[in-house]
DNA sequence: TCTGGGGTCCTAGGACCC
DNA sequence: TCTGGGGTCCTAGGACCC
């Protein structure tokens, strides 16, 4: 049996654990830029605000509810979902992180699964302040709908075991909600008269797969109680690297955009050498707002390298010709990214006969960096091409404090 | 004025090969 | 009338997830 533990609207809650006299207020926590809304406490969800609102619209709304508006702080989610991670681990060493705020566990073997579940829960808001909710069943598609059940019915208080397909469950659970079924499969099967995860347990999973495809096959054994989707607890070699952002305001400046891009590049840089991967290709793209009136431009180039890299000087160096290549002047940018693709081990990195042969002083100097700015806080050691003024960094104007990862930013307690 | 960021997997179709 | 058959690899785009 699998149990999914997933944190209680998260980002939320992260900003509560510091904030006790928050408990109980509608608190929502916008997406970078303070674009849209991303995350909302039970409060405010209760007020009628929606996912992926955007801020703008919403502004006057949450002022007149009196509703604490919170930036993305990732700093603080990232440390969070890493201690609730941990202790996790403390329950079984079978842990499958599936995002940062959920995570499937193992509990095959274990004696009493809701007893067991409810200790898991308890012992992680204790020593985490995160609250959670627990689903356990025979596979991660019906983890995934007991979780659903666990934190959405009365009386369940946030824990729920399925054995199995039980249709008495299934019935009540729209299609629309069952885990890897979206919006257009969704709307396809309902015109088939497919309106609940029962309805869809019942349909021949080989006529699933010539209707629709391996994807909603696999969902349907799933919801039948045969496992299909692995557990993973090594987490799956990384496919690619993505750094993006929108600006502040609209960028045309070549040297803005050039700052945007080698700082996405050493970021990225980062990334893969926190994984232990290198890049065979990395891909610079730029656009201009699809919202805004005017010329519209969207452009990407991509940039071989001889030899797999990881190295910040080498990504900024790629990433800049390859900004080269796509600028246009005279148009209004809204966002830039970079994207690190072809990633592969240490053991996997093909020689090259023209490169360097040695490349030990470049990773000595990428090691230091990253461990001075582990230890010292990001950016502490920076490349001078990612500009220091930096006009276009995003908005971020209702910031919380960096409890966990920032010394200056340790909460103070006064008795 | 203002609309997120970062991923995965699958499929179809084209290029190319023998 | 009718123009092989069987493969691989790559890319773009769609759908989905959090």
């Amino acid at each position: 049996m699998l149990a999914l533990v997933d944190c209680n609207n998260f980002y939320a809650s992260c900003e509560r654990v510091f904030r006790p006299d928050l408990r109980g207020k509608p608190i929502v926590v916008l997406s970078n830029n303070d674009g849209c809304l991303i995350a909302r406490s039970a409060e405010a969800k209760a007020l009628g605000y929606k996912m992926g609102e955007a801020f703008f619209q919403a502004y006057r709304r949450l002022d007149r509810d009196k509703v604490y508006v919170f930036s993305s702080n990732y700093a603080l989610y990232g440390d969070m979902s890493a201690r609730v991670m941990r202790s996790l681990g403390e329950f079984t060493p079978l842990v499958d992180v599936y995002s940062i705020d959920e995570a499937f566990l193992d509990l095959s073997g274990f004696g009493d699964l809701d007893a067991h579940s409810r200790d898991i829960k308890r012992s992680i808001e204790q020593w985490t302040g995160i609250p959670v909710s627990v689903g356990v069943a025979p596979t991660k598609t019906l983890a995934k709908l007991a979780n659903r059940i666990a934190k959405k019915w009365p009386g369940k208080d946030g824990v729920f075991v399925l054995e199995g397909p039980d249709e008495r469950y299934l019935s009540k659970i729209e299609i629309g909600d069952v885990w890897g079924i979206g919006r257009q499969t969704s709307k396809q099967l309902t015109s088939l008269g497919v309106d609940t995860a029962l309805d869809l347990a019942q349909l021949d999973p080989r006529l699933v797969r010539q209707k629709f495809n391996v994807v909603v096959e696999r969902t349907v054994r799933e919801l039948q109680g045969i496992s299909c989707i692995p557990f993973d607890e090594v987490p799956p070699h990384p496919q690619n690297i993505m750094v993006s952002r929108g600006f502040k305001n609209r960028v045309s400046e070549k040297e803005q955009l050039h700052e945007a891009v080698a700082l996405y590049a050493s970021r990225a840089g980062e990334k893969a050498r926190g994984k232990n991967v290198y890049a065979t290709s990395i891909t610079v793209f730029l656009r201009t707002s699809p919202f805004a009136p005017g010329p519209k431009y969207s452009n990407a180039a991509t940039i071989t390298y001889p030899e797999a890299v990881n190295d910040t000087p080498a990504l900024i160096r790629a990433a800049t010709q390859a900004l080269d290549m796509i600028f246009r002047p005279g148009l209004d940018y809204q966002k830039a990214g970079i994207m690190l693709t072809g990633l592969v081990y240490e053991a996997e990195r093909q020689a090259s006969m023209f490169a360097a042969p040695d490349t030990s002083k470049k990773e000595g100097l990428m090691a230091v960096m990253d461990k001075l700015n582990d230890r010292y806080g990001s950016e502490t050691l920076r490349m001078a091409s990612s500009g220091t003024n930096r006009p276009w960094w995003m908005a971020r104007e209702r910031l919380s404090p960096c409890y966990t990862t920032r010394w200056s930013d340790l909460a103070w307690v006064r008795v």
